[in-house]
DNA sequence: CTTGCTAACTGGTCCAACCAGTTGCTACAG
DNA sequence: CTGTAGCAACTGGTTGGACCAGTTAGCAAG
C-alpha cells in the first residue's frame, strides 16, 4: 500500500541527472559505459539503457553508437522541464528565475484571458472566484494557495494558448516538493484580495490593460519577497 | 555516412506520441500492452519499454505495474517541450501560440538584459550586432535569420535567468523543421533594422523601458504577419 | 612517418525466462 | 441466489546472455 517502490531505471536516471545538473559530470565528458553503470548500480544493462534514453530525451546527453555517451551543455540543449529539477541539484537562483518567468507569463495570460475568454471560461472563472473567497474565510494558507492556483489554472485555459498552458505546467511540475517554500514567497500575493478581485473583474470585463496591471502587481509582490529573501540569506 | 538509421525504440516512441498528440489514443485509454506493441512493430519488448519510458517522462502516459499504461491529458501533464511536437501532429494554432509566448519572453529578456548585462555580455552583444550588420549586406534571408537568432541567443544569456534560457531552448527545439516557415513569418521583423538597432542600443545603455518597447515592436511585426496568414488561410 | 588492419571497446537489438503486481472470472460456501 | 475466496491470465519490472554494428586506438607493415 505505502509501497513507494521506484523502478531501478528511475534510480539510475535520477543519479545520473543529479550528477550532470550538479556539475559532477562535466560538459563534453563521456559518462561511464552502459556495462560499467549496470555493474556500479548492480542492475541489469537494460535498466541503464532506459535511464540513458530518458537523459537523451531531456537533452542532457548525446549518445552515439560505437562512441561514448557524452554530457551536453544542458543550458543550451535542455528544455523548461529541467527548471524544477535544478533546485534539487542545489541551484537556488533557479527559484527566482522560475518566478520571474511566471511573472512574465502571468501578465500575458491575464491580457489574453481578457481578450479571449468565452462564456464558458467566464463561468469557470466566476466559480473559482467564489471558491477563492470561501478559501479566504478558512484562514489557512495552504487552502488559500490551492484556491489561488485553481484560479490561475482557469485563467491559463481562458487565454487559449497551448504554449502558455505547457509552460505553466512545466513551472508547476515540481510543486509538491516546493509547496512549503512557495507559501512563504507567495504570502503577500495570496493575501492581496483587492488586486486579485481587480484581476478577475478586468478579465470578465475584457479590460486587457487593467488585467495586465493587476497581474503585474500581484506577481511583483512575490518577486519583491523573493529578492528580499535572496538578499538577506544568499 | 548519410546513414540516418533511427533506433527502433525511437520509431515506436514517435508513433505512439503521434497517436496520443493526434488524439487517436484518447485520454484515459490504455495503450496496447508492451508485448502487443512489440509484436505489432516487429521489435523486441525492450525497445517498446524504452519508448514507453520516454512517453512517461514526457507526461503523455501513466504506467502502473500490473495495470494498463494509460494515456494522460497532455495539456495538463505535458511540459513546454511538447510544443514543437504539436505542429507535426497537425495543430496549426500551436505555431501562433509559440510565437505569442516568444513575444512575451522577448520583452522580458530585453528588460532583464538591459538591467543585468555585464561587460562581458555587452562585448558579446556588440559582436553579434556587428555580425547582424554584416549579414544584412549578404541579402540572404537565411543568413540574416541565423545572425538574428545569434543576437537573441546573446540577449538570453545577458538576461541571467536560467528559466528564460530553458524556455527559449524549448521554443527553438524543432527549429530545423520549421526554419522555412519561420522565415516567412519573421520577414518583417528580420528586416526592421532600425528597431533592432534601437533594442541593442537600449540594452547597452541599460534603458529597460526602451529595450522593452523595441522588443515588443519587433515581435509585434511577426505576430501581425502570423495573424494575417492565419486569417487568410485557416 | 604514414597507412592500414585488427582487436577491444562503445551502443543497438534480440531471445527467453522469471518476478510482481492487477484484474476478472469461476467455483465454492453461505 | 448471493457473496466471497481463490485461482488463472493478464499487466508491467527485471534479469541474463548473446550477438550485431559502429568507433577508437594501437600495432605492424609499407
Amino acid at each position: 500500500m505505502a509501497d513507494v517502490r521506484t523502478p531501478v531505471s528511475t534510480a539510475v536516471y535520477d543519479a545520473l541527472r543529479a550528477d550532470i545538473l550538479g556539475g559532477r559530470l562535466a560538459v563534453g565528458d563521456g559518462i561511464p559505459s552502459e556495462r560499467t553503470l549496470s555493474e556500479r548500480h548492480a542492475v541489469n544493462r537494460h535498466a541503464v539503457r532506459e535511464a540513458v534514453k530518458r537523459l537523451q530525451q531531456a537533452g542532457l546527453v548525446q549518445v552515439s553508437q560505437g562512441g561514448a555517451t557524452r554530457v551536453l551543455d544542458w543550458s543550451r540543449t535542455g528544455g523548461l522541464e529541467l527548471l524544477t529539477d535544478l533546485p534539487g541539484a542545489g541551484d537556488i537562483g533557479a527559484v527566482r528565475a522560475g518566478y520571474e518567468l511566471r511573472a512574465c507569463l502571468a501578465a500575458e495570460i491575464a491580457v489574453r484571458s481578457a481578450q479571449r475568454a468565452d462564456d464558458d471560461a467566464r463561468d469557470h472563472l466566476r466559480a473559482r472566484a467564489a471558491g477563492l473567497i470561501a478559501a479566504r474565510q478558512a484562514g489557512d494558507d495552504a487552502t488559500l494557495l490551492k484556491a489561488y492556483r485553481e484560479l490561475w489554472d482557469v485563467l491559463v485555459d481562458a487565454s487559449r494558448n497551448i504554449a502558455y498552458r505547457l509552460a505553466y505546467n512545466s513551472l508547476l511540475a515540481g510543486e509538491d516538493t516546493l509547496r512549503a517554500a512557495a507559501i512563504v514567497f507567495l504570502r503577500d500575493e495570496l493575501h492581496d484580495a483587492g488586486t486579485t478581485e481587480a484581476l478577475i473583474g478586468a478579465v470578465l470585463d475584457g479590460d486587457q490593460d487593467a488585467a495586465r496591471a493587476a497581474a503585474t502587481m500581484l506577481t511583483a509582490r512575490t518577486l519583491r519577497a523573493l529578492t528580499l529573501t535572496e538578499a538577506a540569506a544568499p
